[in-house]
This record gives C-alpha cells, structure tokens and sequence, in this order.
DNA sequence: TCGTCGTTTTGTTGAATGACAATATGATGA
DNA sequence: TCATCATATTGTCATTCAACAAAACGACGA
C-alpha cells in the first residue's frame, strides 16, 4: 500500500533551499512521538500498526496517523500483508534526506 | 523504582534516541519560515534582525521570535555589536547535529 | 454473503505554534 | 540624564497539531 506519493520535482535544492520532501523528512522527525516511534524500527524490525501503537502506548488510530506522517517524510515505508500493514525504516529516503540536507547546510558553514 | 529521570545530556544518542539538542535542531529547520530564514545565511554571510525581517517579509518582531528559535536549535550563533545583534550560521552546532541524525538514523537503517 | 479483525478516516478537544502590534529592555550619543 | 535606535518580550488572535473515540474501509474466512 505505499502509494507513490507524487514524487516532488525539485530534488537538487542546492542553492535555493530545501525540497519538499526534505522539509516534510524534517517536519517528520521533529515530533518527540514520531522519535519514539522510530526507535522501534531500529536494526530493521517490520512492526505492524497495533504493535506500534501498544509499545508506545499510544491509540492505534493515532499510530496511524503518526505513522502516515513518517512516510509521508520517507522515513518508513509500508508493506500490506493481508489486513496488516507492516511498516520499517526507509533506508533510501532517510539517506536522500540526509544527503540533500548536508548539501544545504553546507551552502550556510 | 523504575526511574527514567530524563537524563540531562546523552550526546551519543545511542540506543534511546535523539539528544535534546538535537531534537531543537530538527524542530528548528521543520519549519518553512525558518529554512527561509536560513537561505540568507548561505555563504557565511552575518545579518541584523532588522535585515532579516525585511529581506524575509515578516515583522521584526516575528523575526527575532524566530530567530531565538533558530539559536536554540544551535543552528545559529548570535553577536552583539552595540545596539545591534548579528546572527549567522553555527557551523559547529550543525554538524554536531548532523553527525548524531545520522548517527541516530544508522540504528535504524 | 456475512461477520470479524486490522487499519484508516473523521470528528472533536485542548495544547502548541506563528504572526502581528504594542510595550519593555538595553546600548549609545548628545 | 535623556532621547533614540535596535532588539527582545508580552499580549492577543488565528491556525495547526496531537490525541482520542467513533465510524468507515478493506481483506480475509466461515
């Protein structure tokens, strides 16, 4: 079920600022809730929505939502198998982001 | 006795996630205003509030809010010269930020 | 088909954020 | 000291966000 969200066309930033997807990478990680949620997915681990949601306590329709707000950042990606939707880490978007928002602090120091 | 007293600084990360300071530092740039802000900087370039505020468009008001914002996320180190305080970008506060997200996103990826 | 289970979406509410105007602070020069 | 300039803080308002419960959706199995 990953929807190929509209890729945005503006990956180079470079000297004009960041791209959207950066921004929305940023805006994802900054959430002390979507951390923790991260912290799950560490080494790998596929973890469902309600699993999410019982580990960090919080309700499964707010997973959800926070979880969508991640990939949205192309900090997970999801996998639908049967009713469950299992989410993990996004190794390549995290890196695209990494990458595009070293190249943009870079034009600052 | 479960005692999680939020420890006051773990700069490694590590396992249990993002430091306080970098967690400032992602808010810091998540927001469209402030990576605005950001592009004036490019170059090492040092700027008054009242610069910013007009080459931005926003109040000056908004600009020092902003601005503080900024500092706290060490994005941007402040200088005061007289009746006027010049910002530029913290090279050393962002890379430290840059090498604990990536330090942080490594765990996971 | 029907019911169930997991997920998503849809209200709704309280808290946080972003912006401005107005005021306060602080430094400099007369 | 006093006036002035640049910045910081305060107060207010509109918007956004995080969280929940409840309802809608979608995929299985009986």
């Amino acid at each position: 079920m990953d929807q190929p969200t509209p890729r945005a066309e503006t990956p180079g930033a470079g000297q004009n600022g960041l791209g959207p997807d950066t921004q929305e990478f940023l805006k994802a990680l900054g959430s002390p809730t979507r951390q923790r949620i991260m912290m799950l997915f560490a080494k790998g681990a596929e973890l469902s929505v309600g699993e999410v949601a019982e580990r960090t306590g919080i309700s499964q329709a707010t997973a959800s939502q926070q979880l969508t707000l991640l990939r949205r950042g192309r900090v997970v990606t999801s996998r639908r198998d049967g009713k469950t939707v299992y989410y993990r880490a996004d190794r390549d978007g995290t890196l695209a982001a990494l990458a595009e928002l070293q190249s943009y602090l870079m034009t600052c120091c």
